[in-house]
DNA sequence: GCGGGTGTCACCCGAAATGGTGACTTGCGC
DNA sequence: GCGCAAGTCACCATTTCGGGTGACACCCGC
């Protein structure tokens, strides 16, 4: 199924699509008031969509079918908040439209293998993503004593808890607990482990 | 500059990086040790790195290199672990060597352009990532003020004081949070951090 | 219109955390 | 061998939190 509100790339997808015999186009439609209802009626197995809608956008789309479908991005528009956006919302794949919709059926081929086809465009801003946390780091750097308390922390636990899970006094948990904060300048357990995990400090 | 111990596969890559004129090969070796050397010498703008090299790992290199050089992985494999690895490390770029390599100097220019050239395959494992806690998300849902306190909670406030922010009495702050507790199931600030960040439910 | 979620506030108590200080040992680097 | 990070433990005062209970008002959906 393909969502797209400009009639002439409708079209040239549509075409595309169609010309691979493996491939079957059930609708297209132009609006996302029309995608839904034309969803209902055929759930396609994969949808190509257009985040800039008439009526609405098309992350709203790709969230309402997710888990139900597979869907792949085929926009004007590469900047992060989109894009970070619309794959959140559970997009398979995500092609600029002048640069790669032109093997739209490898694509959804690849979709279907569980693949998924990116614009190295696009790419950069889900590696961006990943990278953030790392490139911005600071030095500090938690002992593994400290490391296991906080995870400990993070799940709840209690100095005393910790202490037995660790085999320590609680006094020397509460030694662990004021290092780590000097480290990360903090000075409570939740900021502590919100610091650590944008820090990437804490190895989930 | 290219590390790759398969001799074949490094000649062939030479030789297509080579013929590309606006390309430079300065270097081409075969171990993560001759890689430093050279690495250290030529200070190339990009490198192209196998991730299994004889005398160690080829993320390792890439950790090093980060934030100096940019760097793309041409591997045979393609698993989640690996892959993550390479990209958290600060690889620009992943490609399958069977699959995409033909087109290495493509990817070079993209690279050096800001983009990410990622065979779809591997893309998919970093698209999981992503989706992970949105896929495995339970129904909860969090109201504006209670996010609202969980953020300034997580940023290590009192009640007290989140309250004087909030414009609300320090009751009602201890109110939200013990309604957050219930829909989170969790007892503490810490976890409640931990948890709301895990499930995607704070928006950073 | 009733129930449920949300927003707001209050009071109470025991448990827990925070903050400060001090101290001993081990191991590693210079 | 000295210094410093790390691991270990202790004591103490003050603050904060967690959990329980109760209350009232609003708004939205069924």
């Amino acid at each position: 199924m393909i969502v797209e509100d400009h009639d002439a790339t409708r079209d040239s997808l549509v075409a595309k699509v169609s010309a691979d015999p493996a491939l079957n186009v059930v609708a297209d439609v132009a609006t996302l008031a029309a995608a839904k209802r034309a969803y209902e009626r055929h759930r396609p197995d994969v949808l190509l969509v257009d985040l800039q809608l008439p009526d609405g956008n098309g992350t709203e789309l790709i969230g309402a079918v997710s888990g139900e479908s597979l869907t792949l991005v085929i926009s004007v528009f590469g900047d992060e908040k989109r894009v970070v956006g619309a794959i959140r919302a559970g997009a398979s794949g995500y092609l600029l439209k002048d640069d790669d919709a032109k093997e739209v059926s490898v694509a959804i081929h690849q979709i279907l293998n569980g693949q998924s086809p990116i614009s190295p465009a696009i790419a950069s801003h889900l590696i961006a993503h990943f990278q953030k946390r790392i490139t911005s780091q600071t030095d500090v750097s938690l002992s593994q004593r400290e490391q296991d308390v906080l995870m400990l922390a993070s799940k709840g636990y209690t100095y005393g808890e910790i202490a037995e899970l660790m085999n320590v006094s609680a006094n020397t948990v509460g030694t662990y607990t004021k290092r780590i904060y000097t480290k990360l300048e903090v000075n409570s357990k939740s900021a502590a482990v919100y610091e650590a995990r944008r820090l990437g400090l804490m190895d989930d």
